[in-house]
DNA sequence: GTACGGCGTTGATTCAGATCAAAGCGGCGA
DNA sequence: TCGCCGCTTTGATCTGAATCAACGCCGTAC
């Protein structure tokens, strides 16, 4: 299941060379709260990895030495059980703020789905940041709340939602992950595996692929490989994660 | 399922007549970042209210106008389907804090369970209070932060745990209720319903209760009557609820 | 005191989704 | 180009928990 752990490529300080003001994740973080002549301050507290698909760049139960923020790539946090059941509590890309555990140990792991690149801010320098910028423990309050509100909606969808409603949920979600008001996509592609997507609902990969291909029979979406997915009864589909069948 | 709703009795401004000085849950809420010479701001800032056993003072949907602190009782928080199927997502007590939301709706319901105190903060007025005590907004950060954690726990259980092992986590959990840094209790009482606590681990009233019967005559818990709880043999309860059986 | 209604328990049966099994389908390295 | 391996799909069967059903226990209202 976890694959091999690599020790993740340590770049450079960020302050060195490349400013944060190059940044392109910036402006959909909690970066975006230190402003622009400050941006010297924000990267040198942080430094820059890189983390190849597949790897794990944070482990459950070790010790939260740190905040990570993602810059590049995707990757997914998850819990195991001593038994090896696991399950995925989310799916993190660009501008995403990890490790905000106020516990001395990690409470999940995250491994990259496709190739990651991060910024990793130290406790110390993390809080010596917020200090001097309120505005970004603002942002960090912010995050965190809509966060809990997405945990909330996860947990009526694992507690209380059948097969087909749990992947009708997940299918939309994704169709508006990285839209902001703005209309959700039509056609997306699923970075994560069939049993990644069945972790994070609460299945097993035979009925994930299984639902699939009954909401593509029944001309809800289209399915024109593997990755892709073309949601074609937008409406249709949205009573479904509802419930309204 | 609902009972009726009643409105919440206001009963007047904490400034006025009994500052928060005098408040038995401001040490284990958020409201201990404010200094002692400072409370009289956050007495002005609040409304006491109370509600009695059943009745909804946060509705799903309707505007998040204002922040919630319990005093005391407890209540329940869930979110429903059209259909009526409802995910109880906690369970709060004296010195939680609710209502954390960013959106401009309420994400979730809350009910009473045994009669709540609490007192309401207008979006307005915490947001001034919050500006000119940072501690506070850092508190809250640490509170959004623990329910993140305990969110995932919940995830997982609900996600890839059997039965059994969910009631066994579940009654761990409450033993650990409300002792901080001390040894979790043998024996406490449930508040909740049996269908409150199904609705919160994902089961049905029937399994709840045939599970309970069977960890009972398994040695595990007592059960003297329908509200009461003993924790008979913690060290194999733990390791159900890890799901090493 | 008794009738009623909510809550809890227990039993019988059903069913949605898990498990077991096997075969397609790419992508990649030799 | 071929062969292998991991991912996905599909089919057959099993099972844990849901559903359906009935009854016991209280607390409360009349």
């Amino acid at each position: 299941m976890n694959a091999f752990q690599t020790r993740p490529l340590v770049l450079q300080p960020r302050g060195a060379i490349e400013p944060c003001s190059r940044c392109d994740a910036r402006s959909r973080s909690v970066c975006n709260a230190i402003p622009d002549t400050e941006l010297r301050r924000l990267g040198e507290a942080a430094t820059t990895h890189t983390v190849a698909s597949g790897s794990t760049f944070v482990t459950e139960g070790e010790p939260a030495s740190a905040f990570f923020n993602i810059t590049g790539g995707s990757a997914k946090l998850y819990k195991l059980l001593p038994d090896g059941r696991r399950q995925i509590t989310g799916f993190v890309g660009v501008g995403h703020f990890l490790g905000l555990a106020v516990s001395a140990t990690y409470a999940f792991s995250a491994e990259a789905i496709e190739h990651v690149r991060y910024c990793r801010f130290s406790r110390a320098k993390l809080r010596a940041l917020l200090d001097d910028f309120p505005a970004m423990e603002k942002r960090l309050l912010q995050v965190a709340s809509n966060e809990l509100v997405a945990a909330q909606e996860q947990m009526l969808l694992l507690g209380r939602k059948t097969a087909r409603e749990r992947v009708a949920s997940f299918l939309l979600a994704q169709s508006r992950l990285g839209v902001i008001c703005q209309t959700p996509r039509v056609q997306f592609a699923l970075p994560m595996t069939r049993g990644d997507i069945a972790d994070y609902v609460g299945l097993t990969i035979e009925t994930v692929s299984r639902t699939l291909t009954k909401l593509r029979s029944d001309g809800l979406v289209d399915i024109p490989n593997a990755t892709d997915i073309v949601i074609c009864n937008r409406p249709a589909m949205e009573r479904i994660a509802e419930g309204m069948t």
